[in-house]
DNA sequence: TTGCGTGCAAAGGTTTTGCATGGCA
DNA sequence: TGCCATGCAAAACCTTTGCACGCAA
């Protein structure tokens, strides 16, 4: 009566490889299920959802919702200490920035203390626009 | 031969009107679909999302897309557009917490100076636990 | 009358779910 | 042998779009 354990699959393994491969970029599943079909190792979505729903839940893959129409984005970030600071994605470039930085964890404090509500780091992002997209813009 | 000219309707009226109702929170089409059905004036869900569009394109009401289950959610917003306020999501019970705290906006102008990044707040959304979650959880 | 607004239904897309089968341990 | 994982298809949703009709000005 085991518990918890969770079984190597070859589309498990299949779709990691793909999220790692594009770790400096998001995606979403019609296009890793258009991938994973293109390269001969095609996998069901269903099973894809469910899969990422666990990665995201053990803190790997970050999900995203820029807005409704594309659907919900997904992005490796691996498990380097990433719980621990903030992340920005800029909506333009895609981008995505770590931060470590203490003010910023005054902000846990403040929210827990005057609004009782306790932040998740690795679940929580700020979406903006970077230097970078903000100084392409106004020219 | 008119052009960008609006004529008012019974519909416009009545969905306007429950968005300054409802100023205080978030909806979405379905429910406001289904509060206007029950009302006796329905307006065609079709109706609710060309209108919705037009006002959010005139700054009258925010689009927010909190995630991908709920769908897009709107809010009136008026034409003060100083209402911005953060959201914090609950992960356990799915609440959505509306914080309009001068403090918080601090980090606006922190990420930007410091980091270079300009935050959406329409975009952003701080996922945690809640005070009643997290009681519920200590017992 | 003009042309914007509306309703209906169909279509499009993403995501979830039920159920039987397959496969790891 | 257990139990988890998968695939398939159906279903559930949200949202958009085409088209004919209604209605404000």
């Amino acid at each position: 009566m085991k518990r918890d354990s969770e079984y190597n699959t070859r589309q498990k393994e299949k779709l990691l490889d793909y999220l790692i491969e594009n770790k400096d970029k998001h995606t979403n599943v019609p296009t890793i299920s258009a991938y994973l079909s293109a390269e001969g190792t095609p996998v069901g979505v269903a099973t894809i959802y469910r899969r990422l729903d666990k990665l995201v839940d053990q803190g790997l893959v970050r999900k995203y919702v820029i807005d409704g129409k594309t659907g919900a984005c997904y992005q490796y970030i691996g498990d380097n200490g990433c719980s621990e600071h903030f992340h920005l994605k800029c909506v333009r470039c895609d981008k995505l920035i770590h931060i470590n930085c203490s003010h910023l964890m005054e902000i846990n404090d403040h929210i827990r203390e005057h609004h009782g509500f306790v932040i998740d780091p690795s679940k929580t992002v700020f979406y903006g626009i970077c230097s970078d997209c903000a100084e392409a813009e106004n020219k």
